[in-house]
DNA sequence: TCAAAACATAACGTTAACGTAAAGGTTTTA
DNA sequence: TAAAACCTTTACGTTAACGTTATGTTTTGA
């Protein structure tokens, strides 16, 4: 099939497929004739289990570190392990952010209250 | 004083003066000579304002609707009622992704469980 | 067989708030 | 009086993941 025909059955656009071919993520089999790229159902796996890890959150860079492995280990392992080591380490940041924005959290009421007040005090008048 | 000098006492770098005067928050009194920027007291105030609105959060575009009230209201009532307003929306913004992350959590927490439980799985033997 | 559909590459646009460098005037100070 | 210090404008770089032209080639269907 052609890059429109992937495109569809994966629902990413051609720009997106060679974009990420761009990125060394994934190539076509081959580009016969005038140049026009050519994939197998083994391409759409790929594709769609880059879509998948996209979808746990993993950066198109996180990717490419678990591509190589999730495709070139029969038993998968390898790749699963990646893959929970990185979201892992997603978890940690997420907790991280959730603290940081509880803790922005207060300093905004802080700041509000602090205004709030200033402005009741200096327009009782009116 | 000259950029230099205003930048130092702002703590900032002429490059951010600049930066601001181009999107109109903050203009030199005059440009004497060759074409140096001239401030007075005057731009310090306005620029340590700038600084300290920053300092709540608020974007340089934000900034930009609140600065004019802040300046021209002697009373600076309505200036402090928009900062308001705009530190309220940014609670309400901040309650979300608070909601999102905590959410997003879940989800990793989920997806971890589920590979490790399969890696526990497929690698009994090893 | 010819127009429409699909494909190709190249390159700019998107966001915020400046950092940094280039190339060149001006002011100050020793 | 000359060099150091300061100033000017212009313009590219920074981040991620593509979207969107623009321009030209190839395939396909009536």
């Amino acid at each position: 099939m052609r890059i429109g025909e992937l495109a569809e059955r994966a629902g990413v656009t051609p720009r997106t497929i060679r974009y990420y071919e761009s990125l060394g993520l994934l190539g076509p089999s081959e580009r016969e004739g005038a140049g026009f790229r050519y994939y197998t159902e083994a391409e759409l796996s790929r594709l769609q289990t880059i879509h998948n890890l996209k979808g746990l959150g993993l950066s198109l860079e996180e990717i490419s570190t678990v591509i190589p492995l999730y495709f070139e280990d029969p038993t998968r392992l390898s790749g699963k392990r990646k893959i929970v080591e990185i979201l892992k380490s997603h978890l940690h940041e997420t907790d991280e952010k959730i603290e940081a924005l509880n803790q922005f959290r207060s300093e905004l009421q802080a700041n509000i209250s602090r205004i709030q007040q200033w402005i009741d005090e200096h327009s009782e008048s009116q």
